[in-house]
RNA sequence: GGUCCUGUGACCGAGUGGCUAGGUAGAGCUCUGCAAAAGCUUCCACAGCGGUUCGAAUCCGCUCGGGACCUCCA
């Protein structure tokens, strides 16, 4: 069997997934800001890394997956105003900031939930974290590569890169950028005076009287800077150093160099082997993205309350669209695009419980009746689950394959073919595999909420009577029970046995 | 300005130098009381120009276009 390979950032190929303990993975991904509610762009890491926990854990690997909720307030750099973000906001909608922050974790975890991703193990907040985060710091400035000004931290990146580059672990290593270039690229800042060089970036800033989160400090009244706080808490949750750290491609500089920086000068060491980056989600070919003001939050998707939406897509139709994409190229949002997604959805959906529903009876096998062609085909797509999966998780092709699977499953069903073409070991792996790519492994699932029993109960008595009209050749009732019932959106289908099957529409 | 990515058919997209990606939409056929679904068949591609090669969507160069990061950002 082939092994997992994964593309790291760091090294810029594909590499042999290898964890540092033998049957464990640590892997940390960069949380929400939750100064706000969850676009469409936010869900494509979360369920990227949703799939690759899913995928460790079924190649057997025990993940502790940790996911920060970052709820401390990042400093506003850019602009006039250097307000905390958090605190900003709270002043405009008169909310206690942790009653804002609270609202919109709330609002991220009913996304997360609706989307179908299993919690992470340990999901720390930042405010959570705030005595580790002074420590962290204190050691950097003991070390001497933070220095004090003004009640704030800054992080001394050239006297930083000049020692660890002889370690290997040069400020850079993870995005490419040589120190030098930058010097005259960086715009002016607010507080630049305090920094000994431009490209010093803040452990601590020092609270402005207005800032209403703020936490006592060695350096006075202030709050954390933007970095540290994932540093802090992958340090404590996953130790020195640990397997995967994902995120947004956007988060690669200066946030992920930022933190290899901080961990090398505590822990000596780089703080993840894999470096794994989601691609942006684009609208109109343009990332999605507050400053680009374009986005489309999950509650407007779902809800299809938007100026540019046609309809409502549903969170299982969102998850299908990120999935038909590898996780590491731009995904181009569109109207067409999602409503294209719906409706492969529901053929690979309905073809999967088919599937699940079909019993493999012993005398309904035959070998001497298997279509070697076939059977071999089947065989060859369905071993394409692993190999795809374990090609920098290829999700596209995997989908591919299913799609190919897929007529073999209708054609049973509706009995084009006969189950006997497969030989009966095909016939139950095809079944298992396909229950656990498709729900297991990526995450589907059916959309129908709640109880239907008694609404199945009264659908198989409308169903007899439509039944009775046909036989009796009274097509205006039995047109009437399927017109009425599909403006209820409950599609009725007779099939080629004289029963009747119907789907949620 | 610096660093990097990218340009595939109506739309979204996968593609390791030679083999049908796949989904959706379109066309035809089969099944069917009609329909829906399904099955089968089918149309429409690799931005442009040059080069390397027996052979390039895939490698190299140039041109044009799009984008990301360099600043909070998934």
């Amino acid at each position: 069997m082939s092994t997992l390979k994964v593309y790291n950032t760091l090294t810029r190929q594909k590499e042999e997934f290898k964890s540092i303990t033998p049957g464990l993975v640590g892997m940390y991904v960069c949380g929400p800001t939750v100064s706000g509610e969850s676009h469409l762009g936010h869900a494509r890491p979360y369920i990227t890394f949703d799939i690759v926990y899913r995928y460790l854990q079924y190649l057997g690997y025990k993940v502790r997956y940790v996911r920060n909720i970052t709820d401390a307030g990042h400093f506003e750099e850019e602009g006039r105003e250097a307000e905390d973000k958090i605190s900003k906001k709270a002043v405009l909608e008169k909310l206690e900031p942790m009653e804002l922050v609270q609202k919109y974790t709330n609002l991220f975890h009913w996304a997360m939930k609706q989307f179908n991703t299993i919690e992470p193990s340990i999901e720390p907040t930042a405010t959570g974290h705030i005595v580790e985060q002074i420590v962290m710091i204190e050691k950097i400035i003991t070390d001497g590569y933070a220095y004090e000004a003004n009640g704030s931290v800054y992080f001394d990146v050239e006297k930083y890169n000049a020692d660890f580059s002889k370690k290997g672990l040069p400020y850079g290593m993870l995005s490419g950028r040589v120190l030098d270039d930058q010097l005259d690229t960086t715009r002016d800042l607010d507080n630049q005076e305090e920094k000994r060089n431009k490209q010093d970036f803040a452990l601590w800033k020092k609270a402005p009287p207005e800032h209403i989160m703020r936490w006592a400090s060695p350096w006075g009244e202030g709050f954390p800077g933007w970095h540290i706080e994932c540093s802090a808490m992958s340090t404590k949750y996953l130790g020195d150093q640990f397997d995967i750290h994902g995120g947004g491609m956007d988060l690669q500089f200066p946030h992920h160099e930022c933190e290899i920086a901080q961990s090398a000068v505590c822990n000596d060491k780089l703080a993840a082997t894999y470096w794994i980056h989601n691609n942006m989600i684009t609208i109109n070919g343009r990332k999605m993205g507050k400053s680009y003001n374009n986005v489309i939050k999950l509650s407007e998707l779902f809800s299809g309350d938007h100026p540019i939406l046609e309809q409502a897509y549903s969170p299982m139709t969102v998850r299908f669209f990120i999935l038909q994409t590898h996780y590491r190229s731009t995904l181009d949002f569109g109207n067409d695009a999602l409503q294209a997604s719906e409706k492969g959805l529901k053929r690979l959906w309905e073809a999967h419980e088919a599937l699940q529903k079909m019993k493999a009876a012993e005398d309904e096998f035959d070998p001497e009746k298997i279509d070697a062609e076939l059977d071999n085909k089947v065989v060859t797509l369905l071993a394409e689950f692993d190999e795809f999966m374990n090609d920098d998780l290829n999700t596209a092709k995997v989908l591919a394959s299913m799609f190919e699977i897929v007529p073999v499953i209708n054609s049973i069903k509706d009995k084009h073919i006969l189950p006997s073409l497969l030989s009966r070991e095909t016939f139950v792996v095809m079944q298992s595999k396909m229950k656990l790519f498709v729900e297991d492994i990526f995450g589907l699932k059916s959309e129908l909420q709640g109880d239907y029993t008694k609404l199945e109960g009264v659908l198989q008595v409308l169903i007899e009577l439509r039944k009775q009209a046909k036989a009796k050749k009274d097509y205006a009732t039995s047109d009437i029970i399927r017109k009425q019932l599909m403006e209820l959106g409950i599609a009725l289908k007779d099939e080629k046995d004289g029963n009747i099957s119907y789907s949620f529409v």
